[in-house]
DNA sequence: CCATGTGTACTAGTGTAGATAGTACACTCG
DNA sequence: CGAGTGTACTATCTACACTAGTACACATGG
């Protein structure tokens, strides 16, 4: 089986962050749909070559997030998710952005830049 | 002793990392001008109340990315630093813009109101 | 000279989090 | 009934951050 979604592999975040990542960036972006089949606990351990522990972790927090719903026994579906205003989160992303900025000021790139990459990225 | 910057504690990162980021953030805003001095290893492990190794390691990192330099036998001061187009550094720049851009868009939060958070943090 | 404070370099131990390993149980569907 | 599913445990291993302690070469001021 080819899973839905494609897992980039980088250093300095934990497995389970970079696969939660794309599943997001998957749903997030509609390349999975509401309705649509995820995964099961142990095809996402056997393709990503991890345990199967780390993979329910994963649907977990998708879960927590709203992304995905669960239907026991059946399987895990994708969620017509609706955006969450997580207030810890979207603390998080506020300390995230100013990370971002002092990061692109030491490393010389223009606001400009930094702006440009976002809106490149959002489409 | 008073440091010349202010650590603010968040949880998830290490605490060099924490560091690392509050004297970047304090040299590339000008609270802090080259030459200055920068607190000694010593000094910064009894302030923060952290381990002298750990001092140690954040001075380093410091001094590897061109933010401070060391006189040995004196101290270490801050450097008239340029900004350093490091590519592996770009690119995780780039990585964390993404990883940026899915949050918001999870969290709802449209383009301009994270250009704008951007906008306002560079200032 | 020398005492003090500085950067630097080790070795060692501790605690925690991520990931793995294995097992188990209730559920749904063909 | 049987296969596949989500879920829930405990235990173990490993990597990393952090701590603890010691040591040495250097520069400066008294």
């Amino acid at each position: 089986m080819v899973l839905p979604f494609t897992v980039v592999v980088r250093t300095g975040r934990s497995l389970h962050d970079q696969v939660v990542f794309a599943a997001t960036k998957a749903v997030v972006t509609g390349q999975l749909s509401p309705g649509d089949a995820f995964p099961s606990v142990r095809t996402l351990s056997q393709e990503l070559g991890i345990n199967p522990n780390t993979a329910q972790k994963i649907v977990a927090t998708l879960i927590e997030r709203g992304l995905l719903e669960s239907r026991p026994g059946v399987g895990t579906v994708v969620s017509s998710w609706q955006p969450s205003a997580n207030p810890a989160r979207r603390a998080l992303l506020v300390a995230d952005i100013e990370r971002l900025v002092v990061d692109a000021k030491q490393l010389g790139i223009p606001v400009s830049d930094v702006i440009e990459a976002i809106r490149k990225a959002w489409k």
